[in-house]
DNA sequence: CATGAATGAGGATTCATTCAT
DNA sequence: TATGAATGAATCCTCATTCAT
């Protein structure tokens, strides 16, 4: 179909490369060095950069196969009769991805990376989030002026709370998931003070 | 008669480099360069090791300055009949920090630090948050099993759920802290999934 | 007038960084690293980026100070009676300097350097060599279609016909002086075949 | 018969790794990259270094045919009658190589190559020229004191004289062609002012 | 025999920290 | 005492060459 079979021992190498640098990446955010991956993943600096040809791009491999499991999550979750419980399922596994991984959370809560097909995997899981936050809107379970951006928003607030106890209580989460999922609900009629987010914003030039 | 008097400019450069340095870390966050703030206060960079031994020290003089002042304002707000109203108010003006000082909310939030002064008012300011928590319960303001180590965690989740609208949109992080206001209120008898945390603990040594 | 006096040792190692950064690229050409100019300084790498900020400050810093003491030489030389023998004294000279510095004949002969200040001292000595030649033409020393780019170009040719022979006849280049000095002279009335060139053009971006 | 024949892929390789070096030698200097030689020539890295065991060698096969090829014209410009029209003619053609080959004029003009055969086949060139220059200088047709290696190093000097405007003026090289024609023409009697070159001395170990 | 994967030294640049002036 | 100069480890990335498939 698309040219010659990949060598097997390069397969092999690019796995051992998106696994060291999803662990790494993981465990200690967009901040290691392809250094620590290679060695992480028991290869030479070059052969990162013989497959990603750059840190960024590596980066963007991991992330992207991740944004695009959640989306699948978020599509399977559409068909559920109980919109709301769907919702809840979407968070409860996004959240839980967020606090396994500090990279995604970093990504996808401050979105710096430039490259255009995270920017449009990103959007994708916001648009996913809104389909579903829709349904619940519609079958009264959530607040009638939340949206999906709000709910991605959230995954990161919650994971973020929680962090300082992950270390020692790695469910801690649990907690700020269902205060968050109280907010949520459905009320009376009072509407939140600020209006919805449109979009997640790119990143600008930072500073320094 | 051995203390001497600290030499005028001395006290006077102490001040310029904690003013230069709330300023600096606040709008870019812990990791800016000792240049940068040596820079913004009108002095060398010898001398910002001659007051701090260590960029550590310094961000943790002016972290505990800020802690301070906020377990003042945690404090004032006690005498406050209306405890409900009284823990909002705080929040509000804790979060409306946690916006305005990267830094602030870094330390708070992940509290990599490892000086023992700095862990030390994040405590008080945790007793501060537990002491007006605890009134709010006890008039049926908040759900009975909010802590005020989870008051604290929610302006760091507040803070971080707004992040990516803060640029575009200043004001937004009202929206979400309106949502945990509702998360925390009072709710017919159902208790969190997860017991609450006893207190925020240190980092262990991050690797990297 | 300007501010503070600058510190001795810093005065010292900025001549040492000039000194040693004009001897290693003129040996070598501007493809010296970083690091061997610093070791040849007897500094560290750091070093030279505080006293230039990229490796392209440094030559340019070099440079500049080399183009225009050839405009000096240049300006001092239009005071002289003889038009084609200050042509010819300027030309020689130059050729020297171009032959003693690799750095100096790449930078001038394909400038590839971005640096405006260069540029314009390129442009400069491009200035004073066609008042040279200008004044050569006006006696009737040289072809009256002799351009001052034309001169400026020519020390490069010449250089790089003599490059092979000069590390074993270092005063090779006279020969080749000599003939260009023929070429240029003031001929019955035959033009050269091609229209003089308007200015020294700017590198390009260059593929890969 | 413990002679193999090459098969015949191997020989066509050979051939497409010839003429995608001697097309990117040509247009990007001795600088470019395996890989892109490689690329070019549609086959793997490796295949380049099962024919040439290093870069230096691949650049050596091509620019021995090149010579070879110039000399072939030289020899036969021998048997033209006018032996001042034969070497301006041979410069001409040699010229236009030096312009179109980066590579070729990097090898002829500095011989940093350090194999045998090239030496000796840039000697066999000097001698060609000056079998073209003896008949030249002997007809009066250029000064007496003219050596074919002169006329080697005017080649690479014409074409570093018109390098920079090159992109812009591809053909800005004959104007300086031409004066070079002017300044190895006959003269009353004025010698060069410094002794002909024996040969083309090979470069020592450039350090770096 | 052909491939292209893997390697690792080397290059420019940044920054916390130390120390001479 | 205040300064800012010097340092060098660390970072991302390139490329000639080697070697397993």
């Amino acid at each position: 179909m698309t040219g010659t079979t990949p060598r097997s021992d390069a397969v092999r190498n690019r796995r051992l490369l998106l696994e060291a640098g999803a662990r790494t990446f993981a465990e200690r955010g967009v901040g290691v060095s392809i250094a620590e991956i290679a060695q992480c993943a028991g290869l030479g600096k070059g052969t990162v950069f013989r497959h990603f040809s750059s840190k960024e791009e590596l980066l963007a491999a991991i992330m992207l196969g991740m944004l695009d499991e959640l989306v699948d999550t978020a599509t399977t979750l559409l068909t559920a009769d109980d919109a709301g419980g769907a919702l809840r399922e979407f968070m409860t596994e996004s959240v839980q991805i967020f606090v396994r991984d500090r990279a995604f959370c970093e990504v996808v809560g401050r979105p710096s990376i430039q490259l255009p097909q995270v920017r449009e995997a990103i959007d994708r899981l916001c648009e996913a989030a809104e389909t579903l936050t829709a349904r619940a809107r519609e079958q009264g379970a959530v607040r009638p002026d939340l949206t999906g951006v709000d709910v991605i928003l959230l995954l990161s607030g919650i994971k973020h709370t929680a962090e300082p106890l992950l270390a020692a209580e790695p469910q801690a989460w649990r907690r700020y998931l269902e205060l968050a999922f109280d907010g949520i609900s459905s009320r009376a009629g009072q509407a939140l003070p600020y209006p919805p987010p449109g979009h997640l914003p790119l990143d600008g030039p930072r500073p320094g």
